[in-house]
DNA sequence: CTCAATTGTGAACGGAACGTGAACTCGGAC
DNA sequence: GTCCGAGTTCACGTTCCGTTCACAATTGAG
């Protein structure tokens, strides 16, 4: 099988080793840089991504690998426990946890069990709501049957909203979340790419995206718990 | 949401405990057939099946609900160190599983992650008291199921008496824990904002909010005993 | 009852927040 | 070089809502 990605480089021991004895190959990388650097032919086998030592560059590095146009997967998190909340709104950036330390066992098994429902496909390539469809494999969104032709910023704000429905997001969370944590920039920004969504949407579905004053923007319909 | 279904019954006392909790309700069942007979209308939102009591009947349960017509999930297992290895080639039974003994907190995160593969509405967080409800995450808020449509100030004077019932406050008080510790402004702005939500509220469920003269305002009934 | 303190009510003002159109910057294509 | 498109920023107009005020209604004490 294809190498595994691991983060950081050099790997903590435990979890070299853990890998080494279940006898799955890995090389270790820093960055985006340097995994694309070293990635093998036919791309990662997956990835292991270490929160637990520089959270700030491993979920950087998580967002880069499922940006990707092929995004990696699967992807394991290993962190600790006072870390369980940072995985609060980052559903999208991993398919599977593990609480460091870790038993090799648990790791083996977890590792086993996504390669197992990689195959059965569970992931979604496809972001819906209502008449609304996300292509994420092919950049392409639709709304009625009636393609969108969006740009880049414009798609994966979308994107961002329409994969938390009902969730109110200010300005400052939007432009941390789909610009990027680095960014530093005006926050009407926002306003105006949600304008463009808006006219793009169309009169009809333009109401998708609703205005919380004082606080931010909503994607479609709140949630009632039932 | 739909409760979970938990096995076994009665459930270990720590998974009850940390269910209850990150408030999702669940009901216990012992097979298949008293897991059947109290299936909520809409069907299962979930199970949660612990393995490091009673394996056997365990795995059963699990095969049981997953050669249904329309396969329960998402299902989690929790099982204890020495059975990881049983988890092989049973990798169709469950979605995800849980090392016990569990922090409550890893089991929150694994749950939320499920719901979010699965598509399913995550959980929002409430506040809820008798027939009103707020949604912290989308800013909404209704009572008797019809939407109240707020304003961002009333919205948080609402948010902070509800989630205090019984208890008085002064409009210093309200004016230092809603508006903010640096305020400085007439106290009567209190009154007006009282008076909007009390219309807001409606006939019906003006008294919610509660006069106490010479001292401020009280959410809900006093609370006498304790 | 009378009066004063407190609260409810309606309306108006002023400013913050948002929408909108356009200009500007920066790369990339040609 | 020019052109063009995407992203960002700016200026202006408008809507909305938080605040304030004046006055009416209510409460409670003496």
């Amino acid at each position: 099988m294809e190498p595994i990605l691991i983060f950081p480089d050099p790997p903590p021991p435990e979890l070299a080793q853990a890998l080494d004895l279940s006898g799955y190959p890995w090389k270790a990388a820093s960055d985006e840089l340097a995994a694309s650097r070293i990635e093998p032919e036919n791309g990662w086998g997956g990835a292991i991504i270490c929160a637990y030592l520089d959270p700030e560059r491993a979920f950087a590095l998580c967002r880069a690998l499922r940006k990707r146009d092929v995004p990696l997967e699967p992807l394991l998190l290993l962190v600790s426990g006072t870390q369980l909340g940072d995985l609060e709104l980052r559903d999208d950036l991993y398919d599977d946890f593990c609480l460091a330390p870790f038993h090799p066992r648990e790791l083996e098994a977890r590792l086993k069990h996504l390669y197992w429902n990689t195959g059965a496909g569970v992931r979604p390539e496809l972001v819906e709501y209502g008449e609304l469809v996300l292509n994420l494999e092919t950049y392409q969104a639709a709304i009625g049957g009636a393609p969108l032709d969006l740009t880049y910023m414009e798609y994966e704000l979308l994107k961002f909203l329409s994969s938390n429905p009902g969730k109110v997001f200010t300005r400052e969370t939007l432009l941390s979340r789909v610009w990027g944590y680095e960014y530093y920039g005006g926050a009407r920004t926002v306003d105006v790419h949600i304008r463009r969504l808006r006219a793009k949407l169309g009169e009809h579905h333009a109401n998708l995206i609703q205005t919380v004053r004082s606080v931010g923007y909503r994607f479609g319909q709140s949630r009632w718990g039932s």
